[in-house]
DNA sequence: GGCGTCCAATACCGTTTGGATCTCGCGTTC
DNA sequence: GAACGCGAGATCCAAACGGTATTGGACGCC
C-alpha cells in the first residue's frame, strides 16, 4: 500500500468515477485505475462496486475512506510540522 | 514521500544506525540511507545527526518520529478494519 | 435492432523508482 | 599507522508506475 494509492482511492471515492478523479489528479485514467485495484487486491476486499455509470463505495471501501482521509492529513500535518509551519492546519 | 520512507525512517531512529535498521528490514544498508536522504530532502531538514557512531535523531526528527508512527499505526488499522479484523488493535 | 456515448479494464511500451553490490571516505581504536 | 565500524556515493538491474491506444459492457437515442 502506498501513499498515492490511498490519494487515488480518495479521489474517486468522492469524485464516483475513475475518469473524473483522474483528471482531477492530472493522470490518466487507467493509472488510477490499476491503483485502486491493487489496493482491493492488497485488501482483499472491493473497496467500491462498479456500476456502469461510475464507481460507488462499497461498505468497505466506506470504512476505509474515513481512515484514508485521517491519514492524508496526518502526513500533511507530519510534513507541514517538520518543515516549521506548525500553527493550524492548513491544508495549502 | 511514500509510506516506505516512513517505515524506514522509524527503524532507523529506533535502532539508531542505518546498517542495523536496514538489517532489521532486510534490506540493504544503501537503500535505506537513500530513503533517508530523500525524506528529508523533501521536508528541506535534516532528520539525523551523522555522527561517526552512527545516526542521532535531530530536532526535526525527533518531531517527525511521534508523527511517523502515528501515521504508520493508523494505516495498519485501516487494513485491518477493512480487511475485518477491526476488533482490537491487535497488529496481528 | 443498430449506433454513438460513457464508463472502467486491459495490453503494451517507455520511463522512473527502488534495491543489490561494490567501493570510497571518515573517525575511532588499538 | 593499520584495522575496524559506520554512512554515503556510483553503477547495474528488476520491479513499479504512468501514458497511449484499445477493448468490452451498459445505456440512451434514432
Amino acid at each position: 500500500m502506498s501513499l498515492s494509492q490511498i490519494e487515488y482511492f480518495v479521489a474517486v471515492a468522492e469524485q464516483g468515477h475513475v475518469g473524473r478523479a483522474a483528471a482531477k489528479l492530472c493522470i490518466a485514467q487507467p493509472a488510477v485505475s490499476r491503483q485502486i485495484r491493487r489496493l482491493e487486491d492488497e485488501l482483499g476486499k472491493s473497496l467500491f462496486v462498479r456500476t456502469p455509470r461510475g464507481m460507488k463505495l462499497s461498505e468497505a471501501g466506506a470504512i476505509f475512506l474515513r481512515r484514508a482521509r485521517a491519514i492524508l492529513e496526518s502526513v500533511q500535518e507530519a510534513a507541514n510540522e517538520v518543515r516549521g509551519t506548525a500553527r493550524c492546519t492548513r491544508t495549502s
